[in-house]
DNA sequence: CTCTGTCATACCCTGTGGGTATCACTGGGA
DNA sequence: TCCCAGTGATACCCACAGGGTATGACAGAG
């Protein structure tokens, strides 16, 4: 094998050895008996002639080296998953190059409701319009599912996602809101500040995960909005949103604007080298609406 | 092998037969036999589901899904090989995880050289300053270096250097004066407009390659700015720059001031997952100047 | 109607990626 | 103190995938 060339399969067996920091484990991830795994992680070192791992007693441990290659291979890895899935999506119907293709799009579950409402009808009605197929995501993933394929282009909310890596048009600046059960006393009040809410023994703000950990709070752990609805409604926490969530709110909330939350901003984001057609025709209607 | 997983080497491949759309050429260039250059396609093909190559009478052309595993392809094996090229300069000095790296910094050959120099010397004052090796490159090719890890770090010229993809901050902002050959008429007038240098029939606009072409267009085809400033000072061209490169005028040329070109506006560039600690010094200095 | 240029097919062989069995080492607990 | 559990490394073997050579099938140009 060429000397200076990255084999994909190396980068899935260093990563999951750097993620697991555990031959064993990893091995087991990947389908694979042990041996074979540490002899291939040898072969990758001497390649490259760099040291990753420090194989300490008891455990292994990431070098420095192994630190860059953990990151640099998985971007790698994505951008490798990116080619394969967009393919396969662009040959559907085997269509000549250029030509109308399907699009996934990327949103966040509950997220601007009417925004998406207005940018599907509009696009649907230009002449030549791909399918989009909208792909509901959790709280904070549109970046991965832009960078490793699995979407075409996606609503992203600064400062919530990271518009870094992407392009981006603006679509859409809003305020937030605090969600409070209603009935607790500051439902009552017409506006807030973020003080107000974040200081209030008896309603610790909800927690949602960031790149899969939870930040530390005494707030309760959420992972989807139904859970976060349900614990405002039972009077359990205090959720601050984008000023459009008010669309998914239900009898038992109240939404108060607060004064001094940063401002929510809307994006349409792609890869930075999407060339197709139909995104740049998505991406047209968007900034028109 | 995996149903669902791009090997580097098929990537190769295919990104090798797709640009010289003949089996036998790439071959060539891969260092191998043709058929099994064919069947590498083919499996490929039907593993992805897709064809990719339109096999005509007469040569092959790209499917739409080709055109798309092209591109997407192009920006993984850049990853791969960046992974690669970052770990090893990583590696060098067998550092703990966060140590200080040498940083590779592409700027363009005769591009702002005050500003480099006092970013240089002003990061070089930093308490734990990184070794910075300074790569010159030709006239657009940061992207690709930062792309491709031949490079961590790039000043970048908008709006000749494209930052998609990358992040960045804004370092400098100048106008643009025209390059004449001491002597022309026009070497005499205080300021100049676009339309002044672009439509005189015996003083033609060079043209460098973008992306590895020409432009179409009467002025002399040019690749060094050696080559430029000596078919300036033969009276055979004009160009248009920015304001800091008076820095390199010879003798024989005059620049004037432009009154209606694009700003230039310089920034440091860099990929945007990066986290290593010279990285992050190296910009906090760079916007601090 | 060849002849040339192209990609595909047939067939073989070697290198390597993977499996099993086992070793070497280290730290913890009785 | 000694043994054992748990870890990664080593030894050895095998199958097969990836590469080579020879050749076929086809289409256009002359």
């Amino acid at each position: 094998m060429a000397v200076d060339t990255l084999e994909t399969r190396e980068l899935r067996y260093f990563v999951a050895v750097a993620e697991e920091l555990h031959f064993g484990r990893a091995a087991e991830r990947l389908g694979m008996a042990q041996p074979p795994l540490s002899r291939a992680i040898q072969q990758l070192e001497r390649r490259l002639g760099v040291s990753l791992l420090e194989r300490n007693r008891r455990g292994v441990s990431l070098t420095g080296a192994g630190e860059v290659l953990l990151h640099e291979g998985r971007a790698a890895l994505d951008a490798t998953a990116a080619a394969a899935r967009r393919t396969r999506r662009a040959g559907g119907a085997d269509s000549p190059a250029g030509s109308r293709g399907r699009l996934v799009l990327a949103v966040k579950a509950a997220g601007s409701h009417e925004l998406l409402q207005k940018l599907l009808d509009a696009y649907a009605a230009e002449p030549d319009a791909a399918e989009i197929e909208v792909l509901p995501c959790g709280l904070c993933e549109q970046e991965g599912l832009l960078r490793d394929g699995r979407a075409d282009v996606a609503l992203m909310h600064t400062p919530f996602n990271s518009l870094a890596g992407f392009d981006s048009e603006e679509l859409l600046t809003e305020g937030q809101v605090a969600i409070l059960p209603t009935g607790h006393p500051l439902a009552a009040r017409r506006t807030l500040s973020l003080s107000d809410v974040s200081d209030v023994p008896d309603l610790p703000l909800a927690r949602w995960p960031r790149h899969g950990t939870y930040a530390p709070g005494p707030g309760p752990e959420i992972h989807d909005l139904a859970q976060l609805a349900q614990l405002v409604a039972l009077g359990r926490t205090v959720a601050v949103f984008p000023d459009s969530a008010r669309a998914w709110l239900w009898a038992e909330h109240t939404a108060v604007p607060l004064t001094d939350a940063p401002l929510v901003v809307t994006h349409i984001a792609w890869p930075p080298h999407s060339r197709s057609l139909a995104l740049a025709g998505l991406i047209r209607t968007a900034t028109q609406l």
